[in-house]
DNA sequence: TTAAATGCAAAAAATTTGCAGACGT
DNA sequence: ACGTCTGCAAATTTTTTGCATTTAA
């Protein structure tokens, strides 16, 4: 947890022990919604409330700290960001897995079809699990 | 006009005036946000009723005649259905862009670097287009 | 010690619902 | 004529804000 706050420190946030659980949170879970936060963070912090989470999401955010990850026909789930990736997301269960693809070749067509300058790339694949799958 | 009447009706959705109009929205000005139809439509209508764009939009997304593309950072937006195809976004004045790309590359990436069973794709692209980049 | 964070309550924004009257087919 | 749609008002849900108190540094 130590290890916590110092990663906060990082990105100029303050270490409060709900920041600290919130980024543990992340790092376990991988993705986590709003409510999935509040629901996990309030069995460590009773009096927690809901302005706090998302006063902190925003500022994370702002921060670079923490990427929301918006995913169709979802509620949009926030990460500890790192480099970029692509996310597949299980349309039974809900699961959401990291992926880290080479997506030089879109990047070249895309390049060559548009007029626009290209930043960056946000890519959510949909589909199975394979625990969903078996269980079909 | 009497074009969207038919589709709408292909689509199973009684053809009222109001969806008459944003079928026509949709497809002149190609993505619009929720705020952004509001606004357009209560030119022509000038009693209507945001929830009647929330209805239409739900049950038009239901029907699969219109979808919502989520874009980082910004609001969603609605277009009407049509084949799989990519979108590019312009930070600066937020215009968006369709790009057909062919995504078979990293479809056979990912298959092969997950367990999922893939079945679809859905890439957002972010850039500056090139009145916002001759404007710097 | 000081600026910033928390928690609560209230406010604002976004979306949904119920219902009476109007309208599409 | 029937079932659905619209518009309005009210209800929910989601997110933000203000403020007193606490807390990290």
């Amino acid at each position: 947890m130590e290890n916590y706050v110092n990663i906060l420190r990082q990105h100029n946030l303050k270490a409060t022990p709900q920041r600290a659980e919130i980024t543990a949170l992340l790092d376990r879970h991988g993705h986590l919604s709003i409510e999935e936060l509040y629901e996990l963070l309030k069995k460590k912090f009773h009096s927690l409330s809901l302005a706090t989470i998302y006063k902190n999401i925003n500022i994370m955010m702002e921060n670079s700290f923490i990427t929301e990850v918006k995913i169709p026909q979802q509620k949009s789930v926030y990460e500890l960001s790192k480099e970029a990736h692509a996310h597949i997301v299980c349309q039974e269960c809900n699961a959401i897995e990291d992926i880290h693809l080479n997506l030089e070749g879109v990047l070249t067509q895309a390049s060559q079809k548009t007029t626009f300058h290209i930043d960056s790339a946000h890519l959510v694949l949909k589909g199975v699990c394979s625990t969903c799958r078996s269980a079909l």
